[in-house]
DNA sequence: AGGACCCAAATCCAATAGGATTCATCGGAA
DNA sequence: TTCCGATGAATCCTATTGGATTTGGGTCCT
């Protein structure tokens, strides 16, 4: 039954869809920090219920984007502070350099297509953007997820769920990151970033295995260094 | 107002009070793999609407201690299998390595002496085990408890809310392990766990940075074997 | 003018009702 | 005996309701 298949996989999407709805306008910074998220507002506005509403969100604030006060509700987190990004850095190289080091040693080859592959079209995103006369929203929107999606290749191929489901936590940190500092800039770090990435590429492809995690903590305190100053 | 601070205390604990309920029955192994957790039939146990069951089952659900299918409930997650207990092994000693050489590196006297009162109290909780006739279900918990006490110690003093939270869910899940494990048994690891804290807390007292993060080491790689035969 | 108080609107929160789906049991037919 | 379909209970899921709390604005008093 088709019916049946599309009322099933709705009702399937439904605590989902609403979560990736949120998430990416969190993610994307179109709420300002402290602004209060309604769960009544956001079921009149999706119509739907409450109740899915209040189940996406309870799963957001897990995840750190906003946060909740008892009978007040909850409101967009706070950006991070100083204190906040370095220690996100520093869980990322925890995190990333493990995934990366696991990814080599089991599977060299795939990993080095992978990123290879995902490294290409983060550079097209780039393209795109340089090709563009201004900074257009859904051009930094694909290059950031571009970006995200190569570093996702270690996890992915680290294979290790419970690495991998602790980076997601951290990449969602991230791309807040990314995109409320780009919105008080109007140039984007795209140079030193796909240079980056391209010498962790290259080391892997190299089979360089410590060149290639040197090259990724360079990338992360290179992260750092940009967005602190 | 007392009634208005109960009320509210009461309000705010709501949602968690549930979480941690279900949270204590899942860790404890008292349900059995696969068996159903009807969300209204929690409600009427613990007399509370189905809402905020729904609230704590989804943030369940994302720690990965329970499953969800559409339009079919919860059911408890089975037990890790050979593959996933190596993983959340090695992802303990990603973070928990991480965590303790920065914890050391921040603030080394306050480390020693937290594992050392840390470790007094679960010497504690196995010399009353051990001075039982029986394995009592209530000694056993607290064992079980001093002992996640004990590595939360790193996380603590490192003092990066990232790792820290990146932990909580490793936590539950080596909790889990804990007791479905010790079901199977009429006897525990009590010695060589304690041996093992014991010398990861006097490295750390004698100062030797290395030689701590090798015994932390050491002892998550006794914990696999001890556990995969 | 500035601050405190009060009232109303909006919101959160839990509870309840009703439609839809799933699961298990039972009865009948091959 | 075994397999299949139907029926009923239990459950999930959404919508709605009502009480409690917070918030914002206006007014009054000092």
């Amino acid at each position: 039954m088709t019916q049946d298949e599309q009322l099933r996989r709705e009702r399937q999407a439904m605590r989902t869809e609403i979560h990736q709805i949120v998430f990416d306008r969190l993610t994307t910074n179109m709420w300002a920090p402290g602004e209060r998220l309604s769960i009544d507002g956001l079921a009149r506005e999706l119509n739907v219920s409450p109740t899915p509403v209040r189940e996406a969100l309870v799963s957001l604030e897990l995840s750190g984007l906003i946060t909740y006060r008892a009978q007040r509700g909850y409101v967009v987190a706070q950006p991070l502070d100083q204190v906040q990004i370095d220690d996100l850095i520093d869980a990322r190289l925890v995190v990333e350099r493990a995934a990366l080091s696991r990814a080599f040693r089991k599977n060299w080859q795939e990993l080095a297509d992978q990123l290879a592959s995902a490294h290409d079209a983060h550079v097209q995103t780039a393209e795109r953007i340089q090709r563009s006369d201004r900074l257009d929203y859904g051009l930094v929107r694909d290059y950031f997820e571009a970006d995200t999606e190569f570093h996702r290749q270690f996890l992915t191929l680290a294979a290790n769920e419970f690495l991998s489901s602790m980076h997601l936590s951290l990449a969602a940190h991230a791309h807040r990151m990314r995109h409320i500092w780009a919105n008080g800039r109007d140039r984007l770090d795209l140079e030193e970033t796909l240079e980056e990435h391209n010498q962790i590429a290259t080391r892997v492809n190299e089979r360089n295995h410590d060149g290639a995690l040197e090259a990724l903590q360079a990338h992360l305190l290179g992260v750092r260094q940009r967005f602190t100053g």
